[in-house]
DNA sequence: CTGTTAGCGCATTCAC
DNA sequence: GTGAATGCGCTAACAG
């Protein structure tokens, strides 16, 4: 008879059976073998035999058995898990960009955590604190506004895990996912340009994390302004605030004064309601009297003028990529995260209808 | 001499070491005081004397040391995650509402899976089973269109981990988070006719899981027509489809009609861009000649119309309701989940301004 | 107050 | 082809 001194149903057992756990062990009791050949059939070994894998795997759909996943990553050391931390999600970039994140991590049998900064860094600096935890195979950041240091994402890469950075990112050695903003601010200005604009304005924010990026899209701007022979200079730029009714009163004197511009660069979208109240009140035309262009990634935008033309940028692509690269770093054979940074160009998409395009909200 | 025959180094040890990776054992080592005492005085325990915890803590920060999530979620049975199904973020409901999920997640030490279904019943399906991995300890679930069955739901349920849905919820004897869309429509619908509206009529869409929500708000209407001695039969509903196209050709013969309504209920946001679309072409002034109000959380909903009224699903509220009562089912004296349903009430947004209002975007 | 012991559920190495 | 033994890193019950 077989020796059946090991299962021998002690407190805790008794209490996960009657949770309804259905444990390896229980299996194991109940087809009469050994631990170890169940978790080999299950992981389809090739040295178990196939009419045993069958009656494991009977067993196992019968009893709705899952292994524990937190028993199985404790001794794989590996969770099949990626963390994603960035500064919101109601907002349209980065819920479309997780999108893309998770369609990756599905695919790839990976598990997907989500972690708001709300743009804190303390709250940055304690979510990476747990991330080292063991709980997460590889890290996809989004970088928020009001960090300005490094080191805890620094802890993270020394912890082996991988750090992948997407839209927003800091000076750390690895990989970064970002938009081709001096590019597009370039063709954007352009097309303003071939438009007959003659006094175009790019409405600038400032913000730390927003440094690089806005300095791109002014950039670009101003390089095509002075390949066009056009005032490139201080001139050209109109510092905005992080306060809508401010720049609605600085918007109002700009399109109010003598030298009222004809194009438009908003860096971003949060300019567009002051814009448009703005050209209500002194009843100017958009796009006869005024054309701008606009960073946005609003699903709206083509509703709210059907003439808006707007630089979308390519979210699902950037989540995508970046999860891509991450698990590049975490494949069996793993790719060290080079320190480059990969552009995803934005797409400038012109509006000159001035009906309403018909399209799925 | 200490006896140091526990701590001699194993292979697994050593790649571990080498990997960078502090555990509870080499803090022992270093420290020298057995594992169980650190494990107490991480776990601040009260009977670890102050000296001794300081002296651990010390080391702790010094060697940025944290605890093995899945060593400890393993031993307490405990995982202190959730998982969040829901159909797609790439949305305003479902990001704001995970937002407010979120939000609830970290205040109580909470972490957040997020899974997307993607309104596929398989998907759905899949992503359960994995659920009862013991990976989480609750969840949280907007069911997918094309689900048509409970009993994954039910299998999550009889394993004994809590689900409480949000927003579209199945049969299943758990507590539900839902808007009083009734209420609302009732409300919205009072309000046309206040306003002067005497053909009202209400935009419906059928999908399976819409079924109960788009019931509730046509019922609602009709209500309010009824109380109001307006037509509330057949006639007082639109059915509308879930192509763009085909609703702006039911759209236009319904504006372009002798009998023109003068009040519109739009049960989803999607028939926004359809009817502006209309009224641009049939020159049919916005809300002079018609009056929509439109269920919809659209940030930018103010702006497409400074009078748009709408009917806004309090996203956040439900998130953060849906999540407070699963952790009730999650603290150390569980509150098991009641079969109820709870409404959060949606707010009516009236819009009169003729000149869009400055707000945040 | 501190140490020892015994697992949590699973995967893997080595016997047989 | 299958089984026994060991331990992943940590917690908890008990002993001293």
């Amino acid at each position: 008879m077989r020796k059946r001194f090991r299962f021998v149903i002690s407190r805790t057992l008794k209490k996960a059976l009657m949770s309804n756990q259905v444990n390896i062990r229980a299996l194991a009791e109940e087809l009469n073998l050994s631990i170890g050949t169940i978790s080999k059939a299950l992981n389809d070994s090739h040295e178990i035999s196939a009419k045993t894998k069958a009656r494991v795997l009977d067993l196992v759909s019968q009893r709705n058995y899952i292994p524990n996943a937190y028993a199985s990553n404790l001794r794989k050391r590996k969770s099949n898990t990626i963390a994603v931390v960035m500064p919101d999600v109601a907002d349209s970039f980065f819920s479309v960009a997780i999108k893309g994140i998770e369609q990756v991590a599905q695919t790839k049998g990976y598990h997907v955590l989500i972690y708001l900064t709300y743009e804190s860094y303390e709250k940055e600096q304690a979510i990476l604190k747990e991330i080292i935890s063991g709980r997460v195979d590889g890290v996809l950041v989004s970088v928020a506004c009001e960090t300005s240091g490094l080191l805890h994402f620094q802890t993270v890469k020394e912890k082996n895990i991988p750090i992948v950075f997407f839209d927003r990112s800091v000076d750390l050695d690895t990989t970064k996912i970002v938009t081709n903003d001096y590019h597009s601010s370039y063709a954007a200005t352009e097309h303003l340009i071939k438009k007959g604009c003659s006094n175009i304005k790019y409405l600038s924010v400032s913000s730390s994390i927003y440094f690089s990026i806005n300095n791109n899209r002014m950039e670009g701007c101003r390089q095509a302004l002075k390949d066009n022979n056009l005032a490139s200079g201080e001139s050209a730029i109109l510092q905005c605030s992080n306060d809508a009714t401010e720049n609605y009163h600085l918007l109002k004197d700009l399109l109010s004064a003598s030298e009222r511009p004809d194009g438009l660069i908003l860096s971003v979208e949060k300019l567009i309601l002051p814009l448009y109240k703005v050209c209500d009140e002194l009843q100017l035309s958009i796009p006869d009297t005024i054309k701008p262009v606009c960073f946005t990634n609003l699903k709206t935008a083509p509703i709210l003028s059907p003439s808006l033309t707007t630089i979308e940028q390519p979210a699902y692509e950037i989540g995508e990529t970046a999860a891509n690269m991450l698990f590049k770093a975490l494949g069996k054979r793993p790719v060290p995260l080079k320190d480059e940074t990969i552009q995803i160009p934005s797409k400038l998409i012109i509006r000159n209808s001035t009906c309403r395009e018909a399209m799925a909200c």
